[in-house]
DNA sequence: GTATGGATGGACT
DNA sequence: GTCCATCCATACC
């Protein structure tokens, strides 16, 4: 069987780097969720980079703790976190075991099984916005707490894998600090897109909740 | 088009 | 008790 090379499955070695290289090397790839009744193609659009236990910004900042184990475990691994009561998102562990780094999907297209992923999300209205968010974006794909550590670089059988997929025009990879990331962290331009992209979510700067 | 605030629950101090 | 890497409906321009 002939495969086309942007459907050549990421190796494990890929997350095996420093995530600050990870990052905007996984725009243009194609995470494939396989679900119960099919896969699901996502064409990654948007991320983020937690970089390591001396990130402010990250999960893992203040040590290692049941939510945030899989951190702290091998690369091309999924993390999943349970947020503002009804949302989970989605990253995938990166750097050597030990070091608690890892990339948030924030946005994608979905490029196969729209109909999945929009029975998944019914509000969605167009294809570009159902899985524009990274709260969107794990919806649109079925993911919970129930994936939380599962194996991102699957060969077969598994709820993942990872393709090569089609690189973005290097140009158009843009940079920027993260979004709802405040404080010293905020300093870190480790969000990165593919400009243009009509999947990408609008940028919001950091803002203190309000008090009631 | 932008602005606002409610929904909702677990992690952490 | 407070914070949170959010989304969506609604109100208003």
């Amino acid at each position: 069987m002939i495969t086309a090379p942007e459907r050549t499955p990421l190796a494990r070695a890929f997350f095996d780097r420093p995530v600050l290289e990870i990052a905007p090397d996984l725009l243009g790839r194609v995470l494939v969720r396989t679900t119960g009744d099919g896969p699901i193609d996502l064409r990654i659009t948007e991320v983020e980079a937690y970089d390591g236990p001396n990130d402010p910004g990250s999960h893992a900042y203040r040590g290692r703790t049941d939510r945030n184990a899989v951190m702290f475990g091998p690369p091309g691994h999924t993390y999943v976190y349970f947020t503002y009561g009804m949302w989970h998102c989605l990253n995938l562990v990166c750097g050597p075991v030990g070091t608690p780094s890892g990339v948030l999907l924030r946005a994608g297209m979905i490029t196969a099984g729209a109909d999945l992923a929009r029975a998944h999300r019914p509000t969605s209205r167009k294809d570009s916005d159902l899985a524009q968010g990274p709260a969107r974006l794990a919806t649109a794909l079925s993911v919970d707490r129930d994936l939380d550590g599962a194996d991102a670089c699957s060969a077969g059988g598994g709820p993942f894998r990872i393709l090569t997929g089609t690189p973005p025009d290097p140009a158009a990879i843009r940079s920027g600090p993260r979004t709802g990331v405040g404080g010293e962290g905020a300093a870190h331009p480790w969000r990165y897109w593919i400009d243009g992209d009509p999947t990408v979510s609008p940028y919001r700067a950091h803002a203190p909740r309000k008090r009631r």
